[in-house]
DNA sequence: GTCTATACTTGGATAGAC
DNA sequence: GTCTATCCAAGTATAGAC
């Protein structure tokens, strides 16, 4: 498989328009027409730089999960008790949400897993197990120093707490006095705080 | 628009295959090819019971809102609390899960809404209403009665409780150990007993 | 209510010139 | 790296017979 970081500029800028169309229209939502008109070029040129619509897809999900990494090593540069990480984190979501109602890519993504090639399943499965280590290893921190009340294991809470998060992004699709991620999240962690 | 109890035999066994179909795959991720096969008749012959695809994906949307809203009813007939209603209403999502991992249908409506007619969304909206009032109904009641905790609002609580079985749904399909909604749902509650 | 046949469009993909 | 031209399959939809 194709890498993201291999990409050369002018793939960087497809990669760039697919990720924006699949957010919005999902993987089977977008086509090579809707493609190459976002970039202005034409169909067949997105075959130089990519085998088919799956390398594509698998490589921006790939490039996401790697970006969303940064974040969280940006956030645990940051910041310190597990409230505020999970404040932070919960605020990629709502950046997400806030461009356009957008959703998580691997939330797509996992939505439309059933017709989607192995190829992309794959990169969508780490995404959110990265997400679920992480998480699991912030709130154990905080329930071991007594800011997280003990109530379930961190990995239980992580996976709540995902959970979370990519249905905030969902309902707040249709629904127009929906709240968004961040107060999702307020609520829950109001909820474990001891 | 046609109503989903106006369905003739005939037509509700296309209606049943298409709920089938989108759960797995979406609405942009089944053909009339895929749900003829499905149903053992010919392509044209659904255009016998529907004018097009966006009128099934509403019936659909519609269908599903309606018998989401007797099992809700019957959960109100047969508990009485806060808390077992809500878990209840998880295992709702659980048994949803639990048929190959399925998904809510307005949860994957709501992910393509971006790409659906209007038609459909109102419907996947509607569901999402419905989903939230009784929410916040079942939760006002155990917040007035001290079994929930007051830490929110009903309105926020409800909210975050509807995105985490959404996402519960979403993340359980590509991630191998998923834990389900109602074990989600399980840590939520915990969380908010009083 | 279902069929065959078919129209028309779009979608993914390739060949080969510039 | 991008283009035109083109292929073929699939997708939605219609006409009209049984």
């Amino acid at each position: 498989m194709k890498r993201f970081s291999d990409l050369t500029p002018a793939a960087e800028r497809i990669v760039d328009a697919a990720e924006l169309l699949i957010k919005s229209k999902g993987y089977n939502g977008f086509s090579f027409e809707d493609l190459a008109r976002q970039v202005g070029i034409r169909k067949p040129s997105i075959y130089h730089h990519f085998e088919a619509k799956m390398e594509l897809g698998a490589i921006v999900a790939q490039r996401y999960t790697h970006r969303f990494r940064e974040s969280l090593l940006r956030i645990e540069g940051a910041t310190v008790d597990a409230k505020t990480r999970l404040q932070a984190y919960a605020d990629l979501f709502e950046t997400t949400y806030r461009t356009n109602r957008s959703l998580c890519i691997c939330g797509m993504l996992g939505a439309e897993a059933d017709s989607l090639p192995d190829e992309v399943n794959i990169e969508v499965r780490r995404f959110f197990a990265v997400n679920i280590e992480w998480l699991t290893m912030v709130l154990s921190e905080g329930i071991m120093k007594g800011s997280i009340r003990n109530i379930a294991s961190a990995q239980d809470l992580a996976e709540s707490f995902l959970d979370t998060m990519e249905g905030a992004l969902i309902t707040g699709r249709t629904s127009p006095d929906a709240r968004g991620p961040r107060r999702a999240a307020d609520v829950i962690l109001a909820a474990l705080s001891s």
